[in-house]
DNA sequence: GCGTTCTAGGAGCTATACGC
DNA sequence: GCGTATAGCTCCTAGAACGC
């Protein structure tokens, strides 16, 4: 049936029509609703009308249903428990709740992230699903449009629909291998980061969005060279480890089980240092109000709190 | 744009006719 | 006689029209 047919549709009268079906007597029908008995033989006649069909047919005593109103019979009252349920559900139960969130994030973030993250939501909303988006040029259309829930974003949008939650400011940090010149080196300049070949760690698709790293060189009017793009992280460490390359991340990678002792920190050079982003969480102003999206906006921002912060040295 | 008035339609009431 | 259907009425509400 179209919306616009079913919107013509009173749900008083399924209501009645189910009085009516178990009483097969108009007047304690109209009883029980509280009605007089010409009120309750006029929605009988609506009924009528809208089923197309007599419904019922009189008897010496009360009213007997026609095999239209008993096959209605057996399907209404599941019908009515399911409204009465859609309008009373109103208290989120972390611990009954069904829903499949999306999250679009960047990989560096997202090893950091999801672990935590989900072995919380295993324990706590184990019915929630979670799909983890590469982080790509159209994620914020996705936002905008609803196919995503959140995105682990890198600044704040102008766009005044999405609601942008700070989560931590990111001075990245970087990554290079054990045996590579500038390791031992305690204070390398600007220009030593920039002799070398870089490896881009960032959503591929992601073409106008910028690296945290990009965007502070930029600032000094400096551009690296990057010699290998990724979006997997243990792929680009790989490259790094193998190579004389470096890369940039974001400060907590240095947590990542995933750089052993075969990777080193190198030191940011002064001209560097204090320059942060601010990386948040950014939502559509609509799931503000749900209670699901609450919930789960401050698990991530918990956890980004406590495992977002640098350990290792 | 906002508030007031008018109007049409829906729903319930009483009284009463009609059917089983 | 009991129960249902209908007629005619009133009341309420939403939308349109109008004036400020």
């Amino acid at each position: 049936m179209s919306p616009d047919k079913l919107s013509r549709i009173d749900l008083n009268l399924l209501v009645t029509l189910q009085v009516l079906l178990e009483e097969r007597n108009v007047t304690r029908a109209a009883e029980r609703l509280f009605i007089t008995q010409p009120a309750m033989s006029r929605t009988l006649s609506r009924l009528r009308d809208l089923f197309d069909d007599p419904l019922f047919t009189r008897a010496a005593r009360g009213l007997i249903p026609t095999p239209r109103a008993e096959e209605l019979q057996e399907h209404l009252p599941d019908l009515l428990n399911a409204v009465g349920n859609l309008v009373s559900l109103t208290e989120f139960d972390p611990a009954t709740y069904e829903h499949t969130f999306r999250i679009a994030v960047v990989e560096q973030f997202g090893q950091s992230l999801f672990g935590p993250l989900m072995a919380e939501l295993q324990k706590e909303a184990p019915n929630i699903v979670v799909q983890a988006i590469e982080y790509t040029e159209g994620t914020e259309d996705m936002l905008a449009k609803g196919s995503i829930d959140f995105a682990i974003d890198l600044e704040k949008t102008d766009e005044v629909d999405i609601d942008f939650l700070p989560l931590l400011s990111n001075q990245p940090v970087i990554i290079a291998g054990s045996k590579h010149p500038l390791a031992s080196k305690k204070k390398p300049k600007l220009q030593d980061l920039l002799a070398y070949n870089y490896v881009r760690c960032f959503p591929v698709d992601a073409i106008k969005s910028v690296p945290v790293f990009d965007s502070m060189l930029e600032e000094l009017g400096e551009q690296r060279h990057c010699f290998f793009h990724t979006s997997n992280l243990l792929t680009a460490l790989q490259v790094v480890q193998n190579s004389d390359a470096l890369m940039a991340g974001p400060a907590f990678i240095l947590n990542s089980e995933l750089l052993d002792k075969k990777l080193v920190k190198i030191e940011l050079p002064k001209e560097l240092k204090g320059m942060e982003k601010v990386i948040g969480l950014a939502q559509h102003r609509r799931t503000l109000t749900s209670q699901a999206h609450q919930w789960l906006t401050e698990k991530i921002a918990t956890i980004t709190a406590k495992h977002w912060v640098v350990k290792r040295k």
